[in-house]
This record gives structure tokens, C-alpha cells and sequence, in this order.
DNA sequence: TCAGGTTACATAGACGTCAATACATTGATA
DNA sequence: TATCAATGTATTGACGTCTATGTAACCTGA
């Protein structure tokens, strides 16, 4: 009966795809509540820890493309939560902060993206989401390293 | 030195949305090298693997949005990879089939994928694969179940 | 038989994302 | 100092994705 003959990465990898698409949805649903987007939620929140932080940095960091950062950084300074400073140093270089306001959003984003990840990873023990993260880095590593 | 104040969850959210975004680029670039992209190819794949299948079965199984799937089979009746035919049982249905075209590159599209997600999860064990699988099929239920 | 609710699909508009490109600045080298 | 490659951002065009909505067909109960 099992015509399993789908190979086991090849079904995790489905497995991974799809999986990652409910979580995005969800974690939507839920910041949605606050008026705000996941990716939105999660760049202001990197800025209000790390300012002053260069945009290449900031891309990195959250692990988006250096453009789709400039993007949304945009967007955010049109809201007025994020400014874009030159920097002294490296007059191609922009240092961003956060704003009053947007430091208050993000201290209230941050919270409601906490209760969301420990709401959406609670099927898993706290065991076995370390286990997960270490399966995550080791994926998301490869081909990175010094080769 | 840790200042690991920021809970488990999030730290997991956040690795899961990096690594998922590399993994999706990283399966782009190798099935890009076939001239087609990961969503086309496993829709294609899924059709020929379950054909005659209805549009809406093919977007619960992918797990992509119904209207998502309609805009992108329409891509691929397009290019002549696909055919929709009226259901003889329900006129609202849409009966899914790959053509010969289609179906030589599914075969050839399927085993790319397949070569990819081999190569891509490499860093794992076939054990740690079974152990993710598992993990991730709870985190995509949850939620989705009888309540 | 027909009215109203449900289901299947298509379409529209918005968003996040990427790669590729353009531009300004920097740094290293001749 | 003049030049040229490398670096930091912004912009552009394409794609996949979602939700919300529209339309046609189905089904059920009076």
C-alpha cells in the first residue's frame, strides 16, 4: 500500500514549505490585531535594539535583501517610527533609528511578537524547540561558511 | 555575557523565518537552472501526480491560497503545460491534467526538486529529517484540527 | 419550482520579496 | 593625483502570495 517512494528530504521539504506559509499567516493574523505586518513589526523592533544600525546591516540581520529593506525602511520613515541619519563616518552610509513613536510601537510590537511565537511553537517542548533552532541554524548555515 | 532575555520562541520564530527564506532562495536557484521556478514546479508536479484533480485540492494540497492557485495554473495552461477541462459531474469544477509537455518536465522538474531538497538538507541525518518532519507537522496542525 | 445559502473558480488590488541595475562615495594603486 | 574596483543605498520590474469580491452552479427546503 505505502507507494512512499518520495524521498524523505523531498517530503520535508514540502513539509518545511508548507509549514513556514501557515506560520507567516498566522503570525500575521495575529500582529495584524496591532495595525501592523510581521516584516514591518520585525524591522522595527531590530532598529529600536540595535540603533544606530546601518540598512546592509539591519538586511542581514532579519535576513532580507539589502533592497526590500531600503523598501520597507522607506515606508516606515514615511510613518514617521524610523529616521534615516548620514552617517560621519561613510557619507554612503545611512544610520537608522527609531523615532518616539515608533520606540513605542516597537516596545508594544516586540511583546505581541513574543505571546505570537510562544503561542504558534507551543506544540513543542522548550526541549525540542532548541533542538528545532539547531536544525534551523545548521540549514540556514550551510553554504555559508568560508567556502 | 549571555543578555538572553529574549524568549526561546521568538529566538525560534526568528531562525525559521531566516531559514526559510534562504531554503526558498536557494531551491529557486537550483530549479531556476531547469528556466522554471520552485511554485511552478510543484504544481506541475502535484497535477501529474494526482491528475484529473480539481483546483481546489490542488491549492490544499500545495498549501497556497485558491485564487493563488487560479492565477498560476492559468500561467501554466498558458505555456501548455496544463489543461483544464469542465467536470462532467459539477460544471462549477475544474478538472485539472498536465499535457505531454507538461508532463516530460514534471518528470524531469520533479527529479531537480527532488536532487535540491537532497542536496539542501544534506546537513541533517535521515534521523534529524524524521525528527523535523514531525516537528513541523505538529506546528502546521496545530490549530487546523477539530476545533 | 424557486429562494436562499453554499461551493468552485476567477479576478483585482495590495504587499513582501528578489535580482539586477544605477549612482554616489570610498579606498587602494599607479 | 587620477583612476578603478569595491561598497552602501535606492530604484525598477517581476513574481508569488494573500484577502476580498464577483459570478456561476449546486443544493435544500418550503
Amino acid at each position: 500500500m505505502p507507494q512512499s517512494t518520495r524521498p524523505i528530504a523531498a517530503e520535508v521539504a514540502d513539509e518545511f514549505s508548507r509549514t513556514a506559509k501557515v506560520l507567516v499567516r498566522r503570525f500575521d493574523e495575529r500582529l495584524g490585531e496591532y495595525g501592523v505586518s510581521t516584516p514591518r513589526s520585525r524591522l522595527v523592533a531590530e532598529i529600536a535594539r540595535s540603533q544606530p544600525i546601518r540598512l546592509t546591516e539591519l538586511a542581514s540581520t532579519v535576513g532580507i535583501a539589502q533592497g526590500t529593506a531600503s523598501t520597507l525602511v522607506d515606508a516606515l520613515v514615511r510613518d514617521g517610527l524610523v529616521e534615516r541619519h548620514a552617517s560621519a563616518d561613510d557619507r554612503r552610509a545611512v544610520l537608522l533609528r527609531v523615532t518616539e513613536d515608533g520606540a513605542a510601537l516597537a516596545h508594544q510590537w516586540t511583546a505581541a511578537y513574543e505571546r505570537a511565537a510562544d503561542e504558534l511553537l507551543r506544540p513543542l517542548t522548550a526541549r525540542e524547540l532548541t533542538t528545532l533552532r539547531g536544525f534551523l541554524q545548521r540549514l540556514g548555515d550551510a553554504g555559508t561558511e568560508t567556502e
